[in-house]
RNA sequence: GCGGAGAUUGCCGAGCUAGGACAAAGGCGAUGGAUUCAGGGUCCAUUUCCGCAGGGAUUCGUGGGUUCAAAUCCCACUCUCCGCACCA
């Protein structure tokens, strides 16, 4: 279909503002949603799959009677747009180009620098991008109601969100706590992946220490460590001879190590006090106990240490730590080796420094480390370790670590897995948090809540039920406040702005009374707790508003009232663990009975031309290109028909390609099409019912949300039998007339622009098919008999085809022979096991064919009579066909005719 | 490791929850034919092997088992993919 042509009904369809339902008590609701995009930049070919099918679902309700509401928002919260306004603030180039490349698609070049300028303000960067997503959307035909469009940094609705938490609060689900957060020491602040040097291709996480302090003569020296189960195997002390070392006191205890450790420990717990810097020479050579030991061990100077990694203190393992071994033979340490894990392989430090010569070449020493670890870890059991002897390495980890913490010979140490910086270069390190709110998932109540929501649900595919259990049972505390970022701030802790994910888990039924509470907002600069409680709850209001307000209140209870209850939201699957976590578990906190959540879909993954979407791949596809380059109707029909839902989808140019073929016969026969007279006779009945049989198998695929094979049946189903009922020497026009007005309803959720072209062409031009309601009804226009006549008539076709095949002699006619009066006859006795005589000499005959006879017979002489033509013509020989009047010793029978080739 | 999904004929991919007409849908590719046809488009046919009569043989990761009957159920094994959190 042209671009023209989309523009001309994406623009009339606004205009006439058929998208935008009100309250109809006479017509079911359905509320079908799809996740808000982040707008911080422009959508590619992945992220339509999402919102191609909620459009699709939402088209398909509305033919199918119901009053549906398919809206649309924008996700402002969170850190990326400011992190990215102030790289460009920064003049980062990556960035610069990276919305240069962005903009090029939508701008005049020579408006480029001015935009980009202006995204030097965050909320500049928002506008412009949802601005653009909101075009693509329309270009792309959603029949989204825009009217009730509103975003997360929208006053009116932080609002709601203050409320929601007020009501976690009110339910005891909001607590604080510690919390390990990146941090940058010169920013004073936390940092997000986007803030970090490279963090997007080298992720910087967090790992927990083991920090074990071992009492000296006048001092506590303490080791960072990943692994305290090999506490017992402790042989000696490293520290670095050039490094600065401070002493704190912590605990009532003097405390070593290193100055980048102390300050990291003074950012991880409370109650430090710095005393003075200590000579790392003076520590050289002091002994220094093991806990659960009696045994002192040695301090060795040794320069590998890093003091900017850990505490600068390490303690050494020989006997299970190549590095360790290895510095023992090149150095001369004779301390003697202690082992403390033992696994069933044999497999040691010896025997990886053989198979690696790591003592000669340690290229291969960072490998050696991670296999010994690895089945150490998994299959190893702890020796001479005491009372944790016996235990496996995982279990025994726990137990060293907890036994130390709680005698105080331990405390928890937390470290980057790399060493990271901010864009700015400002150091970032981890830094415990002393007050972080959380909300707090694990009541059992709400579990319990949250399973018989699920179990409530529909979910398409089914398999997601399960998984949607499992992520549900592992929540537990969710960090769900900031210090930074764009969103609502906490309504009981001013200094706190609601993390991104957790303001946005009953933002949906914002858009059922979005017009309500947004006039209330701007009244009142606030919405009342007791109008929310009113409005969302049912309660009473307690406040006295004058009339205007009360009647946005009453207004935006009955919307709310009529529309919520999401039937279905349609996320992808990186959402489970997360977002639609949060999103059934604050549902099931506050609500209940029909304001739950209805139904689930789960699209799978989009992949590009065979590989994962990416910039560093550069398969990249931009909706706005692909609606230049190919058609909206395309693109939907791709995202439809090209896979299932659940399974991978690659937009590749093979399988685009196929498509575009079969859509240009579509265009090519509806703009050919003429509106003759409806055909009569044989292949137009047949036709008529095929078409709705096909129909009926559409809507029963579409009501089990199984698209893919609902376009197969009513677009690729029904272009074939027109190709049959051309060989069949047929009319497609007369062929369609009958069934036109049908097929483009039935096809509008998928191509709604061509259909919508069509019907104004073919049809009527008063109305729009996009809001038609289709008859469901249709049973009785499908005549089951003409369906099966023509498969039996190709059956004995290819049945013809495949004699001819294997004899050798030139065929120049084929009698077929149908089953006649003796026969069926036959098979009357025969079920009713009383034969008579003549006929008992057809039992074996009739035993050997007795799976293939249909039981409900079709008039084959008729059949193949009214078709001798056209199976001549397919076959190219002569055919007769007779009716079978006796019995012989091969018969024919009902399904299974005869055919002799002449 | 924990949790989940999967392994189908040249390729992609249905079918397998309720085992029987499954040599296994559909698409792509390949081959042949038709079309006043340019090796392009469209249409038709073929595409595991054998077969001069609609038949037979061997197939659905590997190895067992249940059954009159298994791609479909059960067990074991091998391999592949995805998630594991504070990130939107």
């Amino acid at each position: 279909m042209d671009r023209e042509i989309e523009e001309k009904w994406r623009d009339e369809w606004a205009k006439s503002h058929i998208f935008e339902p009100s309250i109809d008590d006479t017509k079911p609701k359905f509320f079908v949603t799809v996740p808000w995009p982040y707008s911080n930049g422009s959508l590619h070919v992945g992220h339509g799959r999402t919102y191609t099918l909620g459009d699709i679902i939402a088209r398909y309700k509305r033919l199918t009677g119901f009053n549906v509401l398919f809206p649309m928002g924008f996700h402002e919260s969170g850190t990326p747009i400011l992190a990215f306004s102030e790289r460009i603030r920064n003049g980062d180039p990556g960035t610069i180009k990276l919305y240069r490349n962005y903009l090029m698609e939508y701008e005049n070049p020579s408006d480029i620098d001015g935009i980009i300028e202006s995204f030097k303000n965050p909320q500049n960067i928002a506008d412009y991008f949802s601005r653009v997503i909101v075009k693509d959307f329309m270009d792309l035909g959603y029949s989204i109601d825009w009217t009730r469009k509103f975003t997360s940094a929208d006053p009116f609705y932080q609002e709601i969100v203050k409320w929601q938490f007020m009501q976690l609060e009110s339910k005891g689900l909001i607590k604080k706590g510690k919390y390990p957060i990146l941090y940058s020491i010169n920013d004073e602040n936390a940092v997000g992946e986007d803030d970090i040097k490279d963090g997007d291709t080298d992720k910087v996480t967090i790992e927990e220490f083991t920090g074990v302090l071992f009492k000296g003569d006048k001092y506590y020296l303490i080791a960072a460590s990943l692994r305290p189960e090999t506490l017992f195997g402790v042989t000696n002390l490293w520290i670095n001879s050039d490094a600065q070392y401070a002493m704190v006191r912590y605990n009532n205890m003097d405390v070593v190590m290193s100055a980048d450790g102390y300050t990291k420990f003074s950012l991880q717990h409370d109650g430090i006090e710095y005393i003075g810097s200590v000579n790392p020479e003076e520590i050289i050579g002091e002994k220094f106990n093991v806990p659960f030991q009696d045994t002192p061990v040695d301090v060795i100077g040794a320069d590998f240490v890093d003091p900017d990694n850990g505490t600068g203190v390490v303690y050494s393992v020989p006997g299970h730590s190549i590095f360790d071994y290895l510095y023992y033979g090149r150095n001369n340490i004779k301390n003697s080796i202690k082992k403390v894990v033992e696994v069933k392989s044999k497999m040691s430090v010896e025997s990886l420094v053989k198979k690696y010569g790591l003592e000669h070449n340690e290229s291969k020493l960072k490998e050696a480390t991670q296999e010994l670890y690895k089945e150490e870890f998994y299959n190893g059991v702890l020796i001479n370790s005491g009372p944790y002897s016996g235990m496996n390495v995982a279990a025994g980890r726990e137990a060293i670590k907890n036994d130390l913490i709680s005698k105080n010979m331990a405390v928890i140490f937390y470290e980057t897995t790399r060493k990271a910086v901010t864009r700015s270069g400002s150091r970032v390190i981890v830094a415990v948090l002393k007050d972080q709110w959380f909300i707090d998932y694990s009541p059992e109540w709400l579990k319990n809540k949250a399973h018989e929501v699920i179990n409530s649900m529909r979910f398409y595919p089914e398999l997601y039920r399960k998984l949607m259990m499992d992520a549900i049972d592992w929540l537990k505390e969710r960090p769900c406040a900031r210090k930074r970022g764009i969103g609502t701030r906490l309504p009981f802790d001013e200094n706190w702005v609601i993390e991104s994910l957790s303001d946005s888990t009953i933002y949906m039924l914002a858009y059922t009374n979005k017009k309500e509470l947004k006039n209330i907002y701007d009244r009142l600069h606030s919405i009342p707790g007791d109008i929310l409680d009113y409005v969302l709850l049912g309660k009473e209001i307690r406040n006295r508003y004058d009339d205007y307000i009360m009647e946005n209140a009453r207004s935006a209870k009955k919307e709310f009232d009529y529309w919520y209850g999401n039937d279905l939201r349609i996320t992808a699957p990186p959402h489970i663990s997360n977002h639609l976590a949060f999103f059934i578990m604050n549902h099931a906190a506050i609500f209940s009975g029909s304001k739950l959540p209805g139904g689930l879909m789960i699209s799978g993954l989009v992949i590009s031309n065979g590989a994962k979407i990416s910039k560093s791949k550069g398969n990249v596809i931009s909706l706005l290109e692909i609606i230049n380059r190919y058609s909206a109707d395309i693109y939907r029909l791709f995202m439809a028909a090209g896979a299932d839902i659940s399974s991978l989808l690659d937009w590749n140019e093979k399988d685009i390609s196929s498509v575009i073929k079969r859509y240009s016969y579509f265009i090519g026969l509806l703009d050919g099409y003429s509106g003759d007279n409806p055909g009569d006779g044989y292949i137009y009945d047949w036709f008529r019912s095929s078409f709705y049989k096909n129909l009926k198998n559409y809507l029963g695929y579409m009501e089990s949300m199984n698209i893919r094979d609902a376009c197969i049946s009513i677009f690729y189903n029904v272009m074939n039998d027109l190709k049959n009922v051309e060989n069949h020497g047929g009319n497609i026009n007369s062929a369609l007339k009958p069934i036109l007005a049908d097929w483009l309803k039935a096809l509008s959720p998928v191509i709604p622009f061509s259909c919508e072209e069509y019907w104004h062409r073919h049809i009527d031009n008063k109305t729009f098919v996009s809001v038609q309601p289709i008859d469901t009804n249709i049973e009785s226009r499908i005549d089951s008999g003409i369906i099966k006549s023509e498969t039996y008539l190709n059956r004995v076709i290819s049945d013809i085809r495949e004699i001819i095949k294997i004899i050798r002699i030139k065929p120049e006619k084929a009698v077929i022979t149908v089953y006649g009066t003796k026969q069926e006859d036959f098979i009357k006795g025969y079920m009713a096991n009383s034969l008579e005589r003549e006929y008992k000499s057809m039992i074996p005959d009739y035993m050997k064919n007795k799976n293939r006879i249909d039981p409900e017979p079709v008039d084959e002489y008729s059949i193949i009579s009214k078709n001798k033509e056209y199976i001549e013509s397919v076959l190219k020989i002569e055919i007769a066909v007779v009716k079978s009047s006796e019995i012989l010793k091969k018969n024919p029978w009902p399904g299974r005719p005869l055919i002799e080739i002449q």
